[in-house]
RNA sequence: GCCGAGGUGGCGGAAUGGCAGACGCGCUGGUCUCAAACACCAGUGGGGAAACCCGUGCGAGUUCGACUCUCGCCCUCGGCACCA
């Protein structure tokens, strides 16, 4: 049997059109239509890390699916794509392999691009933007220096995290379970002068988040990080001295509790306080403190120690005789370093008293008997006792009223602190921004003159990590030679990446001139970015970072608004035969897929796998399901319609049910629930099937292909693009608008009435649009069905549902 | 320990308090084929001959009616964790 059927090909028409959405640019911004509303949709953009895995597909296609949709809902919508190119892995490669960091970095950027190309993703790529060139990293460069004006980038000696491996330092956010990030390594301590960006002063304007349409998980984390702790910093005068131990407590209720006061084996009166006597023992505590890892000292299973000193200071309120003691437990890093023992109302303490032998003084009552025996701390709420003028008080009364006390006799202060810490950006490394500062022989900060920005990364022929950065090695790019002050030394450190990332977004939305870092025409109609999607694996390091930098913008009088990211959509991870997929273990390379069974296959598959927020698992066996409902989709569109009839009536049901999907399908991809939009057209495309058969009329039939391929464009671009043509149509289905659909039409004339028998579904029958509620009932009373359920019993109550359900109680 | 998300067939997953299991995979049967694969059609939660019963982690509760709401518990995953 001859027939003219063209069998579905994707890698025929995959090629073809993207050749054609690029020579007619229609994925470019139309920057003169001033009718259309804006909508910038973005993604976290690649580490050129040399491949597209299926991950990035993953995070990649629904969210251009998303654009697609906004674009044909009549959004003037900006979807651009770029490479967050600085980073260790091109100077490990430069290091393992001898090749040039920029090389690999372009030749990795090269490959993904046209991977990219292969997805077909609606990118305008006259944006596309590469954070390792000089005209990019600039702005990094001009941005630190504005800060450093201002004094919110400042460089400080002081303890920090080393990453021994990677040989460089690392900002507190990179630091998980004491573990570096991104080499996994145990970090240790080193004290050393770096560059920080005061984020501290944004503490608590981060904090609120109200406003922004984030998941609460991320917000959540985000405020758990910030750590914010209302409280009292206590002065205790240490005996015979002038000096004092500042602390910091929560619980300034329970200062007539103190018993001991610890102080980190790190903090600087360590030395002053300890007397001859106890000299030797504090010096090997001390010691042995510094060995230990902070994992170790972190460690919640592991039992409080501590060392006496063989001082004491005066309790300020009562001016008891309290023990100084020197323990690892207390972090030199939070609060003051040293914290007040009070065991009868912290558990630590409690722990820490009972090993030493130390008073434990009952402060806060539950029920106003003083004489309460404790086996574990009371840390709940009571009233005050044993403390002098304050005994009656209820608990948080009297922490205002001795915060009050204390701040008139000026031997305390309500504090307020962070867990937060200011943001470490310099690194030792060479593929980074340069630090645009110089030195003199005094040490003194001179910063480069703005004119003579970028300061450019030169060429660099040794990378081994040294500790220093290998810029350290190049004498031409180290020396500086100033008209006044003589010959400089460069800062041979360079920025953390995350500084690339936090403002690139602005980047995207501009068409960059070259004097300024972005055009603020445009920042003013594209920014916030609306929708931005990516990874939780962000939580607490860009997406802080960039909210920070976003009000330093801000308050430098850059941009005039305060978040840069108004949604955010997270996507889950995906996963293969229920493991990480990785590419010696596991593998799942999106390039065969594609060759084989065409991007569109790909794209549906990792969005109808499960709803994308909860990540999910590849099964090649449920791809195949998404391969043959592509075929029965293309056999479909591409029936010869003139065979049908020409004057029939539309069928009613099909008119409801392609409303119904449209209407559906608003609503998930508002949601980006993906996975029941493509179950919604597998019904659709099922039921047409059967229309097929059915006396269907030629023009209801053309209608409803069109509408399909329509609804099914934004998913997968390439076989809609096809079938658009094929079924006759203008070039391009993209630029169509997304179909609206008409409630009337979605409720039927006839209604299925569901009938209960106590909350159990018994029977069904069919009723006219408005038949009224007694005539329901006595229909339904009449079913053989009912009647026998019902038997001799008798209806108590009857429940009527409009036009769903009728429930019987008996 | 604290905070968050979740627990539904053999599997991935659907269900504004109203028919539990949409859609897909897999499986079973059929059509096509010399045969197989593909494709297509039908069936498919468990028990039962059937009527019907049971069934959304477990236990209570609210309700005419609960996967959905409330309380308690168990488990899984993610985050935080000596933060004073």
């Amino acid at each position: 049997m001859e027939s003219d059927f063209i069998p579905y090909n994707p890698s025929i028409i995959e090629p073809k059109w993207q050749k054609k959405w690029e020579q007619s640019r229609i994925y470019e911004i139309d920057f003169k239509d001033k009718k259309k509303e804006k909508f910038f949709s973005l993604t976290m953009f690649p580490y050129p890390s040399g491949d597209l895995h299926i991950g990035h597909w993953y995070a990649f296609t629904p969210a251009d699916a998303y654009s697609r949709y906004m674009r044909m809902r009549g959004f003037n919508v900006l979807h651009t794509q770029g490479f967050d190119a600085f980073g260790l892995p091109a100077e490990n490669a430069a290091i393992s392999r001898n090749i040039n960091p920029m090389k690999w970095t372009f030749e990795n950027i090269d490959n993904m691009r046209s991977q990219f190309l292969l997805m077909g993703n609606s990118y305008d790529w006259n944006r596309e933007l590469v954070t390792c060139e000089p005209k990019y990293y600039k702005w990094n460069q001009f941005f630190f220096l504005k800060m450093l004006e201002k004094g919110i980038a400042y460089r400080k000696n002081g303890a920090v995290w080393w990453d021994p491996v990677d040989q460089t330092t690392l900002a507190n956010e990179q630091v998980v379970d004491g573990k570096s990030e991104r080499s996994g390594a145990e970090v240790i301590r080193k004290m050393m002068p770096q560059w920080y960006l005061k984020i501290t002063d944004y503490a608590e304007e981060l904090l609120n988040m109200d406003d922004l349409g984030w998941p609460e998980k991320i917000k959540h984390m985000q405020k758990n990080w910030i750590g914010k702790s209302e409280g009292t910093t206590v002065e205790f005068t240490i005996e015979k001295s002038n000096e004092t131990i500042s602390t910091f407590t929560t619980r300034v209720d329970t200062i007539f509790g103190v018993t001991f006061l610890v102080l980190a084996p790190e903090h600087p009166l360590v030395d002053l306080v300890t007397t001859e006597e106890f000299r030797p023992k504090i010096e090997k505590y001390v010691k042995n403190a510094a060995k230990s890892s902070e994992i170790e000292r972190t460690s919640t299973e592991r039992e409080k120690t501590g060392e006496f000193t063989g001082q004491y200071v005066k309790n300020p309120m009562n001016g008891d005789k309290v023990p100084i003691f020197v323990g690892d437990y207390v972090l030199n890093t939070y609060g003051t370093g040293a914290v007040m023992g009070v065991p009868a109302h912290d558990q630590r303490d409690f722990e820490f008293a009972r090993k030493y032998k130390l008073n434990i003084k009952f402060v806060i009552s539950k029920d106003n008997d003083p004489k309460e025996v404790l086996n574990k701390a009371y840390i709940g709420k009571g009233t005050l006792v044993n403390s002098d003028q304050f005994d009656g008080l209820e608990n948080r009364v009297a922490m205002d009223r001795i915060t009050e006390f204390m701040e008139r006799k000026k031997v305390g202060v309500k504090t307020t602190t962070y867990h937060l810490r200011d943001w470490l950006i310099s690194r030792q490394r060479y593929w980074g921004t340069p630090i645009p500062v110089l030195y003199d022989k005094e040490d003194n900060i001179h910063p480069v003159p703005l004119g003579e920005l970028p300061v450019v990364l030169p060429e660099a022929k040794e990378f081994k990590p040294t500790g220093q950065s290998p810029l350290t090695l190049d004498d031409s790019f180290l020396w500086y030679e100033h008209p006044e002050l003589g010959k400089l030394r460069r800062e041979t450190d360079t920025m953390d990446t995350f500084v690339d990332s936090s403002w690139y977004h602005l980047r995207f939305a501009s068409d960059p001139d070259g004097i300024n870092p972005f055009s603020d025409k445009e920042i003013r109609e594209w920014l916030p970015v609306h929708q931005y999607t990516g990874g939780a694996e962000h939580a607490v390091m860009h997406l802080l970072y960039a909210r920070f930098f976003n009000k330093v913008l801000r308050d430098l009088g850059f941009i005039n608004f305060d978040e840069p990211y108004q949604n955010l959509f997270n996507q889950g991870v995906l996963l293969k035969e229920h493991q990480k997929i990785s590419k010696r273990a596991n593998p799942l390379a999106p390039d065969p897929l594609v060759k084989e069974y065409g991007a569109d296959a790909v794209r549906l598959y990792l969005m109808f796998l499960g709803p994308w927020d909860q990540g999910g698992d590849w099964s090649d066996d449920a791809f195949n399901g998404i391969t043959r409902w592509l075929n029965r989709i293309w056999e479909l569109c591409v029936r010869d319609s003139s065979k049908l009839k020409k004057s029939v009536d539309d069928d009613p049901n099909l008119e409801r049910l392609i409303n119904y999907t449209t209407k559906k399908i608003h609503r998930d991809l508002d949601k980006f629930k993906f996975n029941t939009s493509i179950s919604a057209l597998m019904e659709l495309s099922n039921e047409m099937n059967k229309y097929w058969d059915n006396n269907i009329g030629e023009k209801q039939w053309k209608k409803c292909i069109k509408i399909l391929i329509v609804l099914l464009s934004p998913m997968a671009p390439h076989i809609s693009e096809e079938l658009w043509e094929i079924n006759g149509y203008r070039f391009s289905v993209h630029q169509e608008s997304f179909p609206g659909w008409e409630e009337s039409l979605i409720k039927s004339e006839t209604k299925t009435i569901i009938v209960q028998i106590n909350g159990k579904m018994r029977a069904q029958f069919s009723i006219e649009g408005d038949t009224s509620e007694e005539k329901i009932i006595s229909e339904a009373l009449n079913l053989k069905k009912v009647k026998e359920n019902i038997g001799t019993q008798e209806v108590k109550r009857s429940i009527y549902v409009q036009d769903k359900l009728i429930n019987f109680v008996l």
